[in-house]
DNA sequence: CCGCATCCGTTACGATACTG
DNA sequence: CAGTATCGTAACGGATGCGG
């Protein structure tokens, strides 16, 4: 069967807590990263990312940022086919956070990937 | 046996990527929240936040963050007992993706999460 | 006692095959 | 093309043990 309960278990009213409780893992902020960077962008164009996301696990997140309205489809009502995903205003606002993490990264990363961009 | 080998499995060159290769979980913020809020905190004042991190992933995130020098020992030689962590300048230089979080959660997440502080 | 390490059941992830 | 089903593996979470 499809459909999940699309819950998110909250761990404290702590909003730094909650903002984890839905944000913190591995794929979340990567897709918002590439919806941000890209515009809309389908599931296929999704799944090319160089960080190889696998099948089941992006469209469970898909499922819980649409949920959350962080992300939307571009045409509701069209079928799935060709139908791109983009960031709502809540997904959008995220982009400050983004653009922190890139630049903290760059200054207290590189010691241990020399690689980084 | 202790000291397993704290590698970090760097998905892609992307610094937003990179970034989350290590901050990408449900704790390791949390940690570093602790830290900045309270200032240094023993293993058991950690363990006592309202999110309930349990005892094995507590030291092994502790060890993680320590081996990439976000956070320290306040007393480096001293025995482990009542021996503290606190945040290195490069945990330090978190606070403001923490404060974005924050302001973020409160503002697109309560309709989801009504008791968010 | 405090700071972990170990054990072990449960859950999440990851790769791949498969379906409408 | 956009997912879903399956299944092996890794991470988590709680209980407990043990050294200092």
């Amino acid at each position: 069967m499809a459909s999940e309960i699309d819950a998110v278990d909250w761990r404290s009213v702590c909003p730094i807590s909650s903002a984890l409780d839905v944000l913190g893992d591995k794929w979340s902020l990567l897709i918002i990263r590439d919806l941000l960077m890209h515009g809309p962008r389908t599931y296929s164009e999704l799944l090319a990312s160089p960080e190889h996301i696998s099948t089941n696990i992006l469209a469970s997140r898909l499922s819980l940022l649409t949920y959350l309205r962080l992300i939307e489809r571009t045409h509701p009502q069209a079928a799935a086919r060709n139908n791109a995903y983009q960031v709502t205003e809540s997904g959008a606002a995220l982009r400050p956070i983004l653009d922190g993490l890139a630049v903290w990264a760059q200054s207290h990363l590189r010691d241990f990937h020399g690689d980084i961009v």
